[in-house]
RNA sequence: GCGCCCAUCGUCUAUCGGUUAGGACACCAGGUUUUCAUCCUGGGAAGCGGGGUUCGACUCCCCGUGGGCGCGCCA
């Protein structure tokens, strides 16, 4: 039988990590097997279904690379196939028309009155229940409309769907469907329910506990490959130590019964950390490519920059795209900012400006002005001082960058070069002694 | 309430009856003798409780406890 299985969600405009994670599990097992991922919009609310959410949707399947084999199917447009299946089964004796508990005539599907519902879930193990813990459902509503269980069903035959994977949540469900498929007379897919994802207090996670839809991380910077790798690892491991894996190494050892069955609570922690691996890891044309738009974006130009010594420097230290060029500005022009709290504490002290004069001074005497020379220097000047160079380093990369934090000062200093240096150092205790910084 | 499911460091997890219970994130300490980051080294940290089964249980079974899910003419 040839592995087919399917995303299926309602597109409301946004998409639950909880939601993706199940696709990105869908899409791995389709890929190990060789067989084919689909795509189902289950668009049947069509007050929250737009043309937007559905945009949103693909948008975010696109992200994360995961590509689906044959045309999306659209729920909404599987009506009348749907109907004609609830008017078989009630031609069939399988379900009933009823209007108790309101608004009129509905159709009702028949559950078993003996006997019991049981499936092997390929994640959970053998599942039971007694026929009498089940109650017969709707199937279409009074006002002549599919519900749920029956499009879902309907829809999976027709697709032709081998695997069922979904959120533990459809537990449930799965009995009822299970039923709906022996009723068509359908073969009954293989189900995995996958657990679900929790906050801290073992809810499921929500966007009350932080991002939870992946737009939000997709703003905030994060990459589609960490945000993919760290979901897959909520409730799958490879077996062994390995936790950063390559899309192929995923797909290569991506199988169903490595799958936990309890939930997992989403550490944002470690996604920061694994978004890190992936920025320092990347190629650098990859790294290269997001910092030039980024930095290009920002109206800042890279002429006669030093552009790989710069990313050189800044790779490691890159924990989102997003903080580029933010972090390394005074790179690219004279008009970089200068964090206040760093002024207050490096630069309006007593003796700096003079301090940075003599630095400029030192630094212009320098025969050569790279990272030996100008650390040699300042060092020397430390320790003549009797006070180390820390004394030294602090002011001055606060009056070269703006900032208290980056690069190896005299790495820095070498990139931006001897004049660049020293007019920053003088500029900068100019404006010290005219208070205008 | 009824039904179903789940239970290893703070967190994500490995272990498929015999291990000093392993790894990762986070945390702490130290080093890389300017910051931040990276990197390296070291450290603390776990089998929910009670019964069984077994020569031997984290692992299998039962009972509790705790948590989750479901019980819509939502999906």
């Amino acid at each position: 039988m040839s592995v087919r299985v399917r995303f299926a969600p309602s597109p409301t405009g946004n998409v639950h990590i909880g939601n993706i994670r199940a696709a990105i599990f869908n899409w791995l097992f389709a890929r190990h097997a060789g067989g084919k991922f689909l795509l189902r919009v289950e668009d049947t609310d069509r007050e929250r279904s737009t043309k937007e959410a559905i945009q949103t949707l693909l948008a975010c399947m696109e992200w994360l690379g995961l590509d689906y084999d044959e045309p999306e199917v659209y729920q909404s447009q599987q009506t009348v196939r749907h109907l004609a299946v609830a008017e078989d089964l009630v031609a069939r004796g399988l379900a009933y028309r009823d209007n108790k508990g309101g608004g009129g005539e509905c159709v009702i599907f028949r559950m078993p009155k003996e006997g019991k519902v049981e499936f092997t879930d390929l994640v959970k193990g053998h599942l039971k229940k007694q026929a009498e813990d089940t109650q017969d459902f709707v199937i279409v509503r009074s006002d002549g409309t599919p519900v749920f269980h029956l499009a879902n069903v309907v829809d999976d035959v027709d697709m032709k769907i081998s695997h069922v994977i979904r959120g533990d949540d459809h537990v449930e469900n799965t009995f009822k469907h299970i039923e709906l498929f022996k009723a068509m007379g359908a073969p009954i897919p293989q189900y995995a329910h996958l657990p679900m994802i929790v906050n801290n207090q073992g809810k499921p996670y929500s966007k009350r506990d932080g991002a939870a839809f992946v737009g939000e991380f997709k703003e905030q910077g994060y990459l589609p490959q960490a945000l993919f790798n760290f979901l897959l690892l909520l409730g799958w491991a490879p077996g062994d130590d390995r936790e950063v894996l390559t899309r192929e190494e995923m797909i290569q050892l991506f199988t169903l019964d490595r799958c936990k069955s309890s939930a997992a609570r989403f550490d944002m922690k470690k996604l920061l950390w694994m978004n890190g691996e992936y920025i320092r890891n990347a190629p650098r044309e990859v790294y290269a490519k997001e910092f030039v738009t980024r930095v290009t974006n920002a109206g800042l130009s890279t002429e006669g920059v030093d552009l790989n010594g710069v990313m050189d420097q800044m790779q490691i230290r890159t924990k989102f795209y997003s903080e580029i060029p933010a972090t390394c500005t005074y790179f690219f022009t004279e008009d970089y900012a200068f964090d206040p709290k760093g002024v207050e504490k490096r630069l309006k002290v007593e003796g700096v400006p003079a301090l940075l004069e003599e630095v400029a001074d030192a630094f212009t005497a320098l025969p050569a002005f790279d990272v030996q020379s100008t650390h040699d220097k300042v060092s020397a000047m430390g320790e003549a001082k009797g006070t180390g160079m820390g004394s030294i380093v602090h002011p001055v990369r606060m009056a070269t960058t703006g900032l208290t934090e980056g690069p190896g000062l005299f790495e820095l200093l070498a990139l931006l070069g001897r004049e660049r240096t020293c007019a920053r150092l003088r500029k900068v205790a100019q404006r010290l002694r005219d208070q205008t910084l």
